[in-house]
DNA sequence: CCATGATCATTA
DNA sequence: TAATGATCATGG
């Protein structure tokens, strides 16, 4: 098992800006779309391997403490913006009614990421390039943070209040506690960031 | 079987 | 286009 600073993955990462993710995938044995039936976390995984993490889809956790996420762009009027919203991490209800923000593991997982752009093709696209990596490290204090904060808060009041089926995704300014069930009958919950918030980052980030 | 990766489908 | 909810492939 190697040891892998968020620097040297970043670094290790930015090696392949530009590059077709779908080729690396295959060189490292991951399954894309090859077998007819589409792997929706391929790229994530893929960019797990880049930066130089062993990983497998195991927990979330990268072993380290930072995370590695990826947002699919695409053009909107010359410029570039986030496609979708980007999962965070699981919702514990237990966890979340006990633990304040910076307790949490949403918290603890936002502050330290690594934020990998990748552009978008459509639907069941078959090819990605790399677009940028970024990382970011957030401040307690930082005003972006506050706000994100009081989403947190008010989720969680919710939770506590109505109870872990009341919350749905339109909750939250900056997050949101989406739906993200296995698909199979149980559903549980997400942290997303909002498209908004995706596109404050990667500003933040250049 | 479930948690995790993130995208897909539907609606407005 | 944007927002919300639902779904799939994968490995332990």
């Amino acid at each position: 098992m190697k040891i892998v600073t968020r620097t040297v993955a970043i670094n290790n990462l930015k090696k392949h800006i530009g590059q077709d993710l779908r080729k690396l995938a295959l060189q490292h044995g991951i399954t894309t779309y090859e077998t007819g039936k589409q792997n929706k976390g391929w790229k994530g995984l893929v960019l797990e391997i880049l930066a130089g993490l062993e990983n497998n889809v195991s927990k979330a956790p990268n072993g380290l403490s930072y995370e590695l996420k990826s947002v699919s762009f695409h053009n909107v009027k010359n410029e570039l913006t986030p496609k979708e919203t980007m999962a965070i991490t699981m919702i514990n209800p237990e966890e979340l009614k006990k633990h304040s923000f910076f307790e949490s593991h949403c918290w603890a997982k936002l502050k330290s990421m690594v934020f990998c752009a990748v552009m978008w093709h459509g639907q069941n696209s078959e090819n990605a390039e790399l677009l940028k990596v970024a990382s970011l490290d957030f401040a307690e204090d930082d005003e972006l943070i506050k706000e994100i904060k009081a989403d947190y808060d008010f989720i969680r009041a919710k939770l506590i209040k109505e109870g872990f089926g009341a919350l749905t995704g339109k909750d939250g300014k900056w997050i949101q506690a989406r739906t993200k069930g296995a698909g199979h009958g149980s559903t549980s919950r997400a942290f997303y960031a909002r498209i908004s918030l995706v596109k404050k980052i990667f500003e933040t980030a250049s």
